[in-house]
DNA sequence: TCAATTTGTCCAATGAGTGAACAAATTACA
DNA sequence: TGTAATTTGTTCACTCATTGGACAAATTGA
């Protein structure tokens, strides 16, 4: 028989206290009254709400304030930003970097781990964990990484990085050395988009898809505000082709858009050694350069478009290390995009994020996944 | 002041009333009983909800059963058919297709009036929504269009085959003459898609790609079992590039997957006048059209595996004319697909409906709308 | 100083869901 | 045939989240 979930009145009262919870987060200090007149729930209901996130360390108050011409004044209410903490981790071929946050987001501690050969990686995310989490209050450990998830077993199915115990017995460890924790393993790509729809400052975008130039080509799609992974492998961005004439790429297809954007391959195509170099003879208009560039953003330009014409995402964020080489790339990918694509004007914009955003999006994810978005 | 939902008991009666019907629904007959196993709903709630149901019209008792090795036999229930209808529309270029479904979505009533030259088409549909809905209790109304429709306001931005005053107007004439209706403008593509997965025996697959290949190539995006519209225009596929050095498309890009895969120019590229006599000619085996049919499929593949590397949905399901083409023309597009894709063994199929995939997807999203899926 | 306003708590009431008790219907078996 | 066991579905008293009204406290303005 199949199960089906079914509503009661803890549903209610949860949705609500998310709801308030999320209020407070939201505007920084506010008053019961205000939440009242923006949620529309009583007054008791708000009290009686906010006097359990009170209870649970999630919640302060911080001081009266006159928030109206006349009347008595409001007591405000705040996020206790260390009523809680939730851990990020970013793991790449040969560190892993973990970020512990508090109910703000700021980076409490930080800390980067290198893998030495032949050493498992789930120990060195375990000895992260242990050093990070010590005494605090752990609501949720977000483990970012290249490769394809099982979203209902949490198992990876496939890395780049991961050799095959690793990867089994990933989940199953962490879990044994937290078993009071939620543990989320997600692929590092849907973590940079979400990492950009929240903290990225792109007012209330919903649907977005964010591009990483790095080593590699990926991206990572936001639906409706939440990581999309369809099977597992949604985001192999980086293996769409834009020439069914082109060479064969190591993945089997011909013309993929690695093949013309990842950082070595523009580096080799423009011959330079470095993207400083790079930089340079772009803000220097090396004619050269520039010709040698009009390829590959024709390519990438190309690729955005697949992208639109398929799911027309609200924006584009193209992060990773393109932002390095400066708003003239930019500037070239959107000319050629405005020339081939059915809909003008389309946001396509460098990622501004200074942080780790896998680190990031990763603390996000458990965060959303406990208090909602 | 953002207004935001807050959760009261209203919501989850209402959810729960969803499930039930939705359960009597997909079993056909069931008892309370077993409602109420499969829920764990109490015995209480179970009889209240279905009585309500009964009240409304919407459930009946149809005899008793013996579900079980001893005990009382069961009343068992089922959805009275009559119970309210959808009207659900195919507009197309020089006519609109309406049917009436009851809650079984049996058609219980089919029209197709031309649209004669110079007729607005709004007047056109008001017409066939008065002779279908007169006296019915009528619960919803899609209409389904080839077109971007803004999903805030139900107006229609832009499309092929309506001029502006029809695209303009269309909703509001449309609410006027139905005042109390709940009515649906939406993309005709993405309605195929929920169809596919409504009707196309594909069990229990959320995320899908419903590909459309008629005098254009389109495609339908469901995303977690709803249809995904994204800014509008989702679903743009035929304007997917294949060939970034492609000749040059009306839409503006290059190397367009409609160049290759659209019903004309199938039928130029492999010099016969007709689907029945391309058909015939693959049968037989004829040389020429299998190698001339090659590049087509070719094309079409790369186009899927594009689709698969962003989105990686579950199912791509090929539907409009390709069908009749035959099983040998989906197995090439196979054998490409096999030899570029990173993912092996995708599930594509030919659509397997035999209705009017648009005006059933119609009738099934106003019923979703109205009962939840 | 008093009226008006605003904040936030207390209290009784509403309504959705629950579990226990129970009556009715049916099978199994002595 | 009669009785025990099982199953179905209803009635009833109870729990819990939310609500609206009453009210006290705090504050402004006249």
């Amino acid at each position: 028989m199949t199960e089906i979930n079914k509503s009661s009145q803890q549903n209610i009262k949860e949705s609500n206290m998310r709801m308030v919870f999320g209020l407070i987060h939201k505007n920084e200090i506010i008053s019961r009254a205000d939440i009242k007149k923006i949620t529309s729930l009583s007054a008791t209901t708000v009290s009686s709400l906010v006097e359990e996130l009170m209870q649970e360390g999630f919640v302060v108050e911080c001081g009266m304030k006159q928030t109206s011409k006349s009347g008595r004044k409001a007591v405000m209410l705040r996020i206790n930003s260390d009523g809680g903490f939730f851990l990020g981790m970013d793991v790449i071929k040969n560190a892993v970097i973990a970020n512990l946050c508090g109910l703000d987001f700021e980076v409490k501690e930080s800390i980067k781990l290198p893998i030495e050969e032949g050493q498992a990686m789930v120990m060195v995310m375990l000895h992260a964990i242990g050093r990070l989490t010590r005494g605090r209050k752990i609501l949720g450990i977000t483990i970012g990484i290249p490769g394809v998830i099982d979203p209902k077993t949490n198992s990876v199915i496939s890395s780049t990085i991961l050799d095959e115990d690793d990867a089994n017995d990933m989940y199953l460890l962490l879990k044994q050395a937290m078993p009071n924790v939620n543990i989320y393993i997600k692929n590092n790509s849907g973590l940079v988009a979400l990492c950009e729809k929240e903290f990225g400052c792109h007012n209330e975008i919903n649907n977005l898809v964010s591009v990483d130039i790095d080593d590699g080509v990926g991206a990572g799609v936001l639906i409706d505000g939440a990581i999309y992974d369809g099977n597992g492998f949604a985001g192999e961005f980086g293996h769409m082709s834009v020439d069914f004439n082109g060479s064969r790429c190591s993945c089997g297809n011909y013309g993929c858009l690695e093949l013309y954007a990842s950082i070595p391959r523009i580096l080799d195509r423009t011959k330079t050694n470095s993207l400083e170099e790079l930089r340079n003879k772009i803000d220097d208009k090396d004619k050269k350069v520039l010709s040698d560039l009009q390829l590959i953003c024709r390519a990438i330009a190309f690729g955005i478009n697949n992208i639109v014409n398929l799911i027309d995402p609200e924006l584009i964020v193209i992060g990773g290390s393109a932002p390095l080489l400066g708003e003239t790339f930019l500037d070239m990918i959107r000319e050629y995009f405005e020339q081939i694509s059915l809909i003008k004007n389309k946001n396509i914009v460098f990622s501004n994020l200074t942080v780790n955003p896998v680190a990031l999006g990763a603390v996000r994810y458990a965060f959303n996944m406990t208090f909602g978005q």
